[in-house]
DNA sequence: GAGAAAATGATTGACGTCTATCATCATCCA
DNA sequence: TGGATGATGATAGACGTCAATCATTTTCTC
């Protein structure tokens, strides 16, 4: 009952072992005739490359790279500081993975990365998807030399990559919708939408999905237009102090984008009605979570970077391993309110200022 | 650069291959002096084990078994068919993963079916934690013979276990009083928990979380004292009936037992005041799930078995290849609302009536 | 049908570990 | 000092695959 080997494909095949391996191993110099049947005999026994025995000959080890968006977002500081621990536990595993850092709007120094992993050899690549022409030009190259490319976060036109992991952002904003409109019991109210641009693709989903919601199931709940924020602290606390002075009637805030600790800011010197709004931000950094803690903010939804960086590993390893990809369940977001909150590990990256 | 292999260590350490072999493999016959030189030489040169290697020269397979109380309830059928999937999906990685079924309630069964295993030379086992004298002792003896063992779902005492995989009950309990607190917007509320049996430590967990919450963060909303639907639906149909009968204050209702389908059945006949109360439930299964999206209910908390799954087979794959477990985060329930649901991925066990 | 080209077979060493056997030491006690 | 015991060394085959090489056979072309 032991699971077939190569050796046996080839005796079912009625060829050599020689030719088997060529099949296999596509090394071509085989006649149509032999390579279907030993592609039959591998169907009908079942047979399965033993991975291990083939890394094992080759002395394999696996070459991975993550390309992460460096900089002063913290968001993607928290995904760098989770890659560097997985970057340690799996140097065990015969597993290199390389971290690289690129600026967040530097479509060009992406594009060069990638072009400068291909020459290293890597095996996969996991990225932030950008659509940028440059991008996928150089995305494409490595795909046609087997390198498997997964994009986090933030997707990109399925032909450019080879998996996608990361939230939908159009659900998440609808959860939002329903978890503020729950928590108005049947009220009326005014909801304050913070972005950080419109043109950030995931921003935009996440409007469009509050917005949906709000206008199907909550009719008594109107959405104010959106206030900009730009991602950046001290323009959030500007911008939504402004619009709380303009319209005293406002009784939820969902803050979409970055800029959190603008907000908070804002919160922690609440003079306005009692009780506060109800506040939705997005990502568990050390401000939210403080936030949350001290009963500032009433919900975080987080994409729980560990998971993708988890699943995005374990897609990079079996296309290494040629083996094909399996059917993943896309990701959830998290939502996290001051009871669930999950324990701390070690030092979490702040956001800035 | 590559990896030290145990020749290189019996060279640093100044003695044969041999006798370094002696050494990690604890063969014995070594002298004390020579196995310290060859401890300090794996910490020198940071050897690891080749678990591919030594995998493929014994032909390895791991064998796994999970042992799932079977029968009516369909929480565990959704596991047990998450197992079944897993298991077609490690055939081909060399894994023989054994679903053994247990009455619920037979505790004999239970470790006469460990012991069971034992003799078939299982490497790892994941079951849910029971605590009987029985079952411990035999866990203890599959133990000492370097069989790992996983709890899930329900713990039990730390010695009687390698790992345990699942959800803080307690903090499930304060999480939904938190969100059902939100959902009162401040004004008051009378809350009904429903049951299964106090003697369940994870029901009994839940509710003592949600009272604690409801006290110190919601004065305002009072909890009843609880029904017990011994987690049958019909059951939890009547009393919850005579309960909204005897109180017709009510805003919220928890059921954090099974028996949804009973409660459910009362929902969809609400002729009670507007709006309905507040309802969260355990458990995203069929019924569940179709409530939500009818609206019916409002909120799901959910285990997230596939996630408890993958984990408990991680750890049992680096208990067999006797590497140091890691440190996991504790998991975190899920929380859906209508928007949030996951697709359906196949077909979903139907809770029973 | 001769010669070239293509296809196939046979075989080998390497990868790192495990398991086993046998030989060679050193040490200790009688 | 001889023999027993314990520690150590040396080595070999197996695991399944990969990447070669070289020999042989088949097929195609003119």
């Amino acid at each position: 009952m032991r699971a077939p080997t190569l050796t046996d494909v080839a005796r079912h095949a009625g060829v050599s072992y020689a030719t088997a391996d060529r099949v296999v191993n596509a090394r071509g110099g085989v006649s149509k005739k032999s390579a279907d049947r030993v592609r039959q005999a591998i169907a009908e026994l079942g047979y399965v490359r033993n991975v291990a025995a083939a890394n094992l000959s080759q002395n394999r080890t696996y070459r991975f790279a993550a390309i992460v968006p460096g900089g002063r977002d913290t968001f993607f500081s928290r995904i760098q500081a989770l890659l560097q621990k997985e970057r340690e536990r799996l140097a065990g595993d015969r597993v290199d993975l390389e971290i690289a850092e690129v600026d967040s709007f530097d479509h060009m120094q992406l594009a060069d990365c990638l072009l400068r992993l291909e020459d290293e050899g890597v095996d996969a690549v996991a990225m932030v998807g950008t659509n940028h022409p440059a991008v996928i030009r150089a995305m494409t190259r490595l795909r046609a030399r087997g390198v498997t490319i997964t994009t986090l976060v933030s997707d990109m036109p399925e032909g450019a990559r080879d998996a996608y992991v990361g939230v939908d952002n159009r659900v998440a904003g609808r959860t939002v919708a329903r978890l503020i409109g729950m928590a108005h019991g049947g009220r009326p109210g005014i909801v304050l939408p913070v972005i950080g641009a419109m043109t950030a693709r995931d921003h935009a989903d996440r409007l469009a999905g509050l917005s949906e919601v709000l206008t199907d199931a909550f009719p008594g709940i109107r959405l104010l237009h959106r206030v900009e924020g730009r991602d950046q602290a001290d323009l959030v606390a500007a911008r939504v102090g402004a619009a709380l002075e303009a319209e005293k009637g406002i009784t939820a805030i969902y803050n979409l984008g970055a800029g959190n600790p603008g907000l908070i800011e804002i919160l922690r010197g609440w003079s306005g009605p009692s009780p506060r709004p109800v506040v939705v931000v997005h990502e568990l950094l050390e401000h939210s979570r403080a936030a949350l803690e001290e009963g500032l903010i009433d919900a975080v939804i987080d994409q729980r970077p560990e998971d993708e960086i988890q699943r995005a590993l374990e897609i990079m390893r079996r296309g290494a391993d040629r083996l094909p990809p399996d059917p993943v369940a896309p990701l959830g977001a998290a939502i996290y309110v001051k009871e669930n909150l999950p324990p701390v590990v070690g030092s979490q990256p702040t956001e800035r200022d």
